[in-house]
DNA sequence: GTCTATATTGGGATAGAC
DNA sequence: GTCTATCCCAATATAGAC
């Protein structure tokens, strides 16, 4: 547990991914670390963080116990290179999503259908969720979810054209908002998928949020 | 696995808790009992779900392992029988709170500080937090915490006096924002304390909110 | 009802052959 | 780099004395 052994290992090799980060630090990791990494994460996926035991990753890879050791140090080596690359994708994600269209009211249009999106789709939140326990418990985990946050948070900024700009300070509350909403959201659609209305919760809260951003003069009067 | 002992066993006597529940489940488990659940919590609440170990309830209760065993059935009839006992405090520290002031602007307002006070002691929120994914893998967790997010939700409607009448259909997706914001916040506060501004954030939201209900004359103009 | 003691399983880590 | 085999430990469950 003091010493592992850590010998590729993973340098840490991660920049302040505001909005785009340049090199993604999962791709140039070796084939057989790259199957195991996709193993863990179908597995978080499927049953749980409970369920990611080294011998439920080897045998879902089709790799030796002793090769998880061997790339990623240890269990807690293996979890932070799993995290990085939910991280990754997330970001990657989202940030792709809503530049496919220009700046004003077609991004926020695409910003408020991906959000309808997220909060739909349990499965795409379920690993996050998974993990979240686990992250606030641990200092390294969490500054790597806290980032993942603060690049949500920039990505909406940014979809409002106010990522720099005197707006920026008053828009900061509102994305954090906008995030807070998808996340408790996705909470309740998950704990009674067929008992309640998400779908109205969303488009009460795109009316109060149009209203909002309509009164500061953000967007156009529809 | 199959056939738990289940001797005394929990005959599940939960009723639609929906505002005032009328029997708690809790106490009236032999002492034995009462105490292990007293430690499992602060175990839940100090070292998260993970270290929630038959073995370290046993010592932080003073009980023998075997005891847990005896009146709880088997771990599973344990984290169900805290879960219940969480979520009842839960929705009676909700409703206690909510219902100290008389229908109105002064009940809107402590719904809105107790949203504050939640988001800002992270403490609070995360025993739920802790439990949440593992609930939602079980189907009889997550339907016991489903009944505490719609009792939640009905708590919410109560405040705004539309628990009954033509407005409930209309504030039922309102309810649901008012907890998502809660929840929502409350994570993104744990993940950075220091480094954002939820204080912002919920004042925001409770502009948001109350233009909305002005506009649907739920609330005077003030 | 409560205890001690133990059976049994599964987890993480690693030595050492190839 | 990858494998097999193994070590050590912690966890749950339960038998049986009191």
């Amino acid at each position: 547990m003091e010493t592992p052994r850590r010998r590729p290992g993973r340098p840490s090799t991660r920049g302040h991914l505001g909005s785009l980060s340049a090199k993604d630090p999962i791709e140039v990791l070796p084939p057989t670390a790259l199957n195991i990494l996709g193993a863990a994460r179908r597995i978080l996926e499927r049953d749980g963080f409970a369920s990611l035991s080294l011998s439920a990753i080897a045998e879902e890879a089709g790799e030796a116990k002793a090769s998880i050791g061997y790339h990623f140090g240890n269990k807690e080596g293996l979890i932070v290179a799993l995290l990085d690359s939910l991280v990754h994708e997330a970001n990657r994600s989202l940030i792709t999503e809503t530049h496919r269209f220009p700046m004003g009211e077609q991004r926020v249009r695409s910003l408020v259908e991906g959000e309808e999106r997220i909060v739909e789709d349990i499965e795409s939140y379920r690993p996050l969720l998974e993990i979240l326990p686990h992250a606030l418990r641990d200092e390294s985990l969490r500054e790597r979810v806290a980032e993942l946050y603060a690049g949500y948070r920039e990505t909406v900024l940014e979809v409002l054209d106010a990522s720099t700009g005197p707006d920026r300070g008053t828009l900061e509350p509102f994305a954090m908002l906008m995030i807070a909403v998808v996340d408790g959201l996705s909470i309740q659609h998950a704990l009674d998928p067929e008992g309640i209305n998400v779908r109205a919760a969303t488009a009460l809260w795109e009316r109060m949020m149009r209203a909002y951003l309509r009164d500061l003069g953000i967007i156009d009067i529809a």
